[in-house]
DNA sequence: TATCTTTCTCAGAGGTTTCTAATAAGTTGG
DNA sequence: CCAACTTATTAGAAACCTCTGAGAAAGATA
């Protein structure tokens, strides 16, 4: 599951990105409703949590924005005004859920993937993931390998679960970019190659080796050679 | 979980015993308003289910009763009426959520339990809780490892209380926040992480170690490291 | 009131993760 | 086989997260 952020109080943002990362929710951030407005539109998102309150462009105004374009996306709204006024503008401008800030964090996690459950924008994670003897555990991020217990750390995880899910088919690096890392235009990295060499030292020591490089195009997660 | 079902529609009543029972969650019945009145008065129930029209005395009614009479009893809304007046009136009233019918059931089921968890029923503390050679009296709040006697404060004795309950399970910080300190929106704290320290010195010296980081996540209570 | 305990914040030390950059190794087409 | 290009590997810088000691503030005790 992935969420987008619109909250401009850097704090509130952070503390909502680290406590939904450490639950296991990818998540991106604007910190100003236009820059909401243009992620929105270049990517998918499962969820699109919005503060009310914002320079630019105000969380009223963006969600309706959401749900004219993409009305299949939840809005959850997010505010620090609990008052009735705004709990009728924000189902108005046709949020599907509505948190008075100061929330319980779990509500929010309760809230999204209630929301997310509902309005399925993509299938569902697999509970478990497994190519021969490679098993994945998506809830628990646990990895084992050759009955191994192997850790991983967070990024090395995403870019495995992302192997895993296309597994057979050839994925660029630029895709590994733009779905792993979160980066959508062409700088001039090697981080795909550094990670994919972190990867094969942590699960790809025994035999069959499971990622193979195509030259010149990208890298393959399969179990033939 | 014990949930009273207030609804004066047999056949929507029964539907939603059924399917909470298949849920394993217990249900009590009641057929209109002044009957569900005196049941709440009678026992103890961890979420009220509330049709909005109903003879007798109306689901807003009802509802401001329980809040004024049982606040800690948290209440859903259901109405035929999907329309923002009600969704209004029902946040007026007290609702802590509300359903507009037709809903799915597994959305009723979902948020029955997060109710339930967010007002959590006292489950009844196991007298003992133990892992490996630390043993916790919940009700003198003594502890013990390796046979010695350790002196907590209440709040480190709070925060072990809550490991061990989750024992083998990640706990984020902001879970604990929430549980331990009842702190539900603070940014910018380092606390846990304190208490944590404090912990490890008072229960965690010998082998062993028993409390583990999970580094951008949290920590877990468990025996293998 | 004086003293001790508990709770919490802050700041800096210490670790881990992430990423860049440089070099080594491998692949391809002529 | 060689030159040009792609990929692998490594080291270390930077960013980020966690741990820890010191002390302020609030509360308890006597």
């Amino acid at each position: 599951m992935h969420v987008l952020v619109v909250e401009d109080d850097a704090e509130v943002s952070q503390f909502i990105q680290k406590g939904l990362t450490s639950e296991g929710i990818g998540v991106s951030a604007a910190y100003d409703g236009v820059i909401g407005r243009s992620m929105i539109n270049e990517h998918q998102y499962d969820v699109v949590v919005l503060d009310v309150n914002m320079p630019g462009m105000n969380g009223y105004d963006l969600c309706r924005f959401v749900k004219q374009n993409w009305p299949a996306i939840p809005v959850i709204m997010l505010t620090a005004l609990g008052s009735l006024e705004n709990k009728v503008m924000g189902f108005e401008s046709g949020a599907d859920d509505y948190l008075a800030k100061p929330f319980a964090f779990k509500e929010l996690v309760f809230r999204l993937k209630a929301l997310a459950r509902r309005h399925p924008a993509r299938a569902p994670l697999p509970q478990r993931l497994e190519l021969l003897d490679l098993v994945v555990d998506t809830s628990s991020h646990q990895v084992w390998r050759a009955d191994e217990r192997v850790t991983l750390t967070a990024r090395e995880y995403a870019l495995l679960e992302y192997l895993l899910l296309r597994q057979g088919k050839v994925v660029s690096r630029a895709e590994l970019l733009e779905n792993v890392w979160d980066v959508h235009f062409n700088t001039n990295t090697n981080v795909v190659d550094v990670y994919v060499n972190y990867l094969r030292r942590k699960i790809d020591r025994v035999e069959p080796k499971l990622i193979h490089t195509i030259f010149g195009v990208g890298f393959i997660l399969k179990a033939e050679p």
